[in-house]
DNA sequence: TTGACATATTCCCATATAGACATACGATCG
DNA sequence: CGATCGTATGTCTATATGGGAATATGTCAA
């Protein structure tokens, strides 16, 4: 078997750094494809490849708009991405470890002010 | 040009399903290459390969202990993933109907004290 | 040493890309 | 109507995969 397609899910999805981009621009708000073209400097097929390819795994939605069509986010397909990493957070947030010496120098150089949880 | 390589970065790396399966695995601790066989019920070269891109993305780290391997979890490497993600958390978060108002809200109330969910 | 065990690597194959390029399609304008 | 704009799709290529199977490597035990 090959590599799970990139229409699979998300996770595959996002793996492309170019769809991460065009993700990225859509967060401002809706936009047409070849604004995309402009932002990300891509050639415009393959900004349309991507978007359909963001759209069949529903990151983005489209809406005519006369010859245009605009694209926006629809963040909530990353929930899946969103809630697999949430598990992870705390292991690196509360890796106390050898934290110790990282923390007390932290406390030197910045010097936090109201950080007054341990 | 191909798709990125699996041990491009941490996104194409958890692309592959199995791979989050063993990362979930190894999230309760240490663990020997049949131990995860065993648990994923997956053909021992393939834990082996796959256990090989996350070691090449940083995913994992490996100690040996006698004729075994152990390998642990390193979740720092999925920050870059966490980080990415977090600015799209609120979006689904705060999704009312009439998004507007509420970036208008946001627009007025830019201050840090973000506490006052529901 | 031989053998059992734990893990990694190699070879093969079917599949699917991302990108470049050309072109098709639909809407609008003149 | 024809021309043009905005976008989508098709074709080609190089590349890399995940899985299966066989095998190599390494470690310990008797």
């Amino acid at each position: 078997m090959a590599r799970a397609a990139t229409t699979a899910d998300a996770f595959n999805a996002i793996a492309e750094a170019r769809r991460r981009q065009i993700l990225d621009a859509l967060a401002g708000g809706e936009r047409g494809v070849n604004d995309l073209v402009a932002s990300l400097d891509l050639a415009q097929p393959l900004v349309s490849k991507h978007l359909r390819v963001l759209r069949e795994v529903g990151l983005v939605e489209v809406r005519e708009d006369g010859r245009q069509r605009l694209y926006r986010l629809n963040a909530e397909s990353l929930k899946p991405i969103s809630d697999w990493i949430k598990n992870y957070e705390r292991l690196w947030t509360q890796r106390l470890d050898r934290l110790d010496a990282v923390l007390q120098e932290l406390r030197e150089t910045e010097h936090a002010d109201d950080s007054r949880n341990e």
